[in-house]
DNA sequence: ACTTTTATTTCGCCG
DNA sequence: CGGCGAAGTAAAAGT
């Protein structure tokens, strides 16, 4: 009966058990948890999850690339999972429901703050950009639209435009602002300042900031998302 | 087709979803991840948790007490859980496959302490190895690194040595708490005491005790873990 | 209820 | 490869 789990095991797919089994964990600490009908979940890259019916997190786990040990005891199904000094022994009481699937997920998984939420936090927190800056309003309309930017003065009193990204800037972001800030000159006639507020530079998007004279301030969105939760705390959530 | 999992979530089982979806988060941070296979497992407590074929940690997840909503879509079935100002969409490409189970779980989860828990003990009751024992210093940097060990004064003033283990212990820990002793002994000029501390020790151990004049003291990671219990209440979290 | 600390933390970055 | 810091940390313990 265990054949079933080795062959899927061989074949690399992702498994689930399901059934009554007891779990002991012997390692950088040790447990034991008795009889009880969990889920445990085996991975392609030999990670070994055991979920209880309730909480977030495993009550039992392994890392990827332990190494997995399929045992047919006179009680039923035995799964030992051992990595380096660590030792996870699931024993099932009987045989548990084998499933086994074949996952294809190449996708790429991205994780940001919202550039909204990036503006949100230089509008509290204006030191983000440079100490003494002080925004005027947070949006004005160009010929283009679409940009989320945040005007204001520096403590020269110097009118600054801000353009916020949260990926690396790259040179195309940089042309788009010296575009944006000449025709803004023309239409004011002062020079103003441009700073681009972005997590990294890319090589060349630095070269075309010292050529055009708009700056560099490194941003990035876990900075904002630091200064948002601290400044919202009990108030604000009408600011967006 | 979502009548399954409505009936499911109705009925406090424990779900599991696989198929192909897209999933995104909006909350503390924003992520997106595009189509690929996935598991999902929606627990009793309405905990919601996204596993890629890999990976110890889930991709995105949803801690207890979410509000799951089901819909059904052109595209396939979608699952919102959302909780607080937090929401996590999963779009499934088509019906996923639908397992439920109903899981029964009473057991009590024991954890016991590590090998740094029952040095804490240690140096917070010493006469867990001995009465009148007085540890000196917790560590000592020797040959060998990684050990776990004290240092101290037995009530005669002669100079002990204290390894512990948190499982049975075997020859080769004696063989080499003995060298050790050994080369300390060269080193300080006095022979030293040696005692092994664990909660027990093997036959063959034993011997190898006798003939080296390590002495075996039986402590066991719950021992400790009652001692550290009664004694960390209110101060003293700075030992380690 | 809120704050602080812990974790078999895991994971990523950087020297 | 080891040390250091962040995490949508979650969960437990103390206040």
């Amino acid at each position: 009966m265990s054949q079933n789990l080795r062959a899927a095991l061989d074949a690399r797919k992702v498994i689930l058990l399901v059934g009554s089994c007891s779990v002991r964990y012997e390692g950088r600490a040790s447990s034991v948890l008795g009889l009880g009908e969990r889920m445990i979940i085996i991975k392609r890259d030999r990670s070994v999850l055991v979920h209880r019916p309730e909480g977030y997190e495993p009550v039992n786990w392994q890392p990827p690339n332990s190494h997995i040990d399929v045992q047919e005891t006179g009680e039923g199904l035995a799964v030992i999972a051992t990595r380096g000094s660590e030792m996870l022994e699931i024993r099932f009481n009987g045989i548990p429901q084998i499933h086994s699937f074949t996952l294809v997920d190449d996708a790429r998984f991205e994780m940001y703050a919202t550039e909204s939420e990036m503006k949100t936090a230089v509008m509290l927190a204006p030191d983000l950009i440079e100490e003494g800056f002080q925004p005027l309003a947070d949006e004005r309309a160009v010929f283009r639209t679409g940009r989320l930017d945040i005007f204001g003065r520096d403590k020269n009193g110097r009118l600054v435009v801000v353009e916020l990204k949260k990926r690396q800037a790259t040179r195309e972001d940089i042309l788009q602002l010296q575009r944006y800030v000449e025709s803004l000159g023309r239409e004011l006639g002062g020079g103003p300042r441009a700073i681009i507020a972005a997590p990294s530079i890319s090589r060349r998007a630095a070269a075309a900031c010292s050529q055009s004279g708009v700056e560099f301030k490194c941003l990035t969105p876990r900075m904002c998302t630091e200064v948002l939760r601290k400044k919202i705390r009990g108030l604000d959530p009408f600011l967006t």
